[in-house]
DNA sequence: CGAACACATCGACGAATGTCAATATGAAAT
DNA sequence: ATTTCATATTGACATTCGTCGATGTGTTCG
């Protein structure tokens, strides 16, 4: 399968702050790939709305367009990528953002969550 | 060579405001790839530390260790991604970043950069 | 128990990717 | 014009990827 394990939250020192290692860009590569997928976009886009934190598997092949072991292949992707979390409820398969995966991507790109540009103060986001 | 070519500076809706269409998500995944590979990503933070606004292509076969066949090849994808521009200079080319290439990125996935937080509040945002 | 359901894994396939040697293109210098 | 140098393109190769049908694993229910 092929697909690097990434355990840390924050992978790499931010894009802003010189040319990376090896080991450094490797990693970067290995989370941007886990996203770099449209599919895998979609699923995560499902959780980013703020209307649900949380998403079962069995909605998602019809949801996707893919067959479920299509699907279970991607979210298999995802969780291993470390940016979503698998937990099983009944014979259900539940998925949810991993909390901070998502700004570690972002500011490793040299990027910052709204919520951290914000916590000096002026709120203005809502959704 | 079945690079999808980008040619919008912010191609997609943030990831935060809900469930990506299929084109959309196909455009992000499109940017992303171009970005999910160690080299690419190499390259790419050359440019973004500040010290460096560009990068003469002659100097990265033994900058990046691979063969100037393939540092063409990456150069390529990261042009036709819209991340980076191209200018021939005498028999050398240079590459810097396209302006606001990687803030659109960052933005897509629900970031922000740094300078527009630090910008008070106007959302500095167009094309 | 066994049947039914949800999900993961396996095996196979075509397509895409990263890589380099060889060659082509184009721009300066002689 | 000829040569030289920098870069792009081509062709080939092994590897990885996205996909699905078939099958395995594990949970629930009767």
């Amino acid at each position: 399968m092929a697909v690097t394990k990434v355990t840390e939250i924050l992978c790499c020192p931010p894009l802003g702050e010189g040319p990376l290692d090896e080991d450094d860009a490797a990693e970067l590569a290995a989370r941007l790939k886990a996203l770099a997928d449209p599919i895998r976009l979609r699923l995560v886009s499902m959780l980013t709305g703020g209307e649900r934190t949380e998403i079962c598997a069995c909605d998602l092949p019809e949801l996707l367009g893919r067959s479920q072991p299509t699907i279970s292949h991607h979210l298999k992707q995802l969780v291993d990528a470390g940016l979503l979390d698998r937990e099983q409820r009944g014979k259900w398969a539940w998925f949810s953002l991993r909390p901070g995966a998502m700004d570690a991507v972002v500011s490793a790109l040299g990027g910052v969550t709204p919520e951290a540009a914000d916590n000096g103060r002026s709120p203005a986001q809502s959704v």
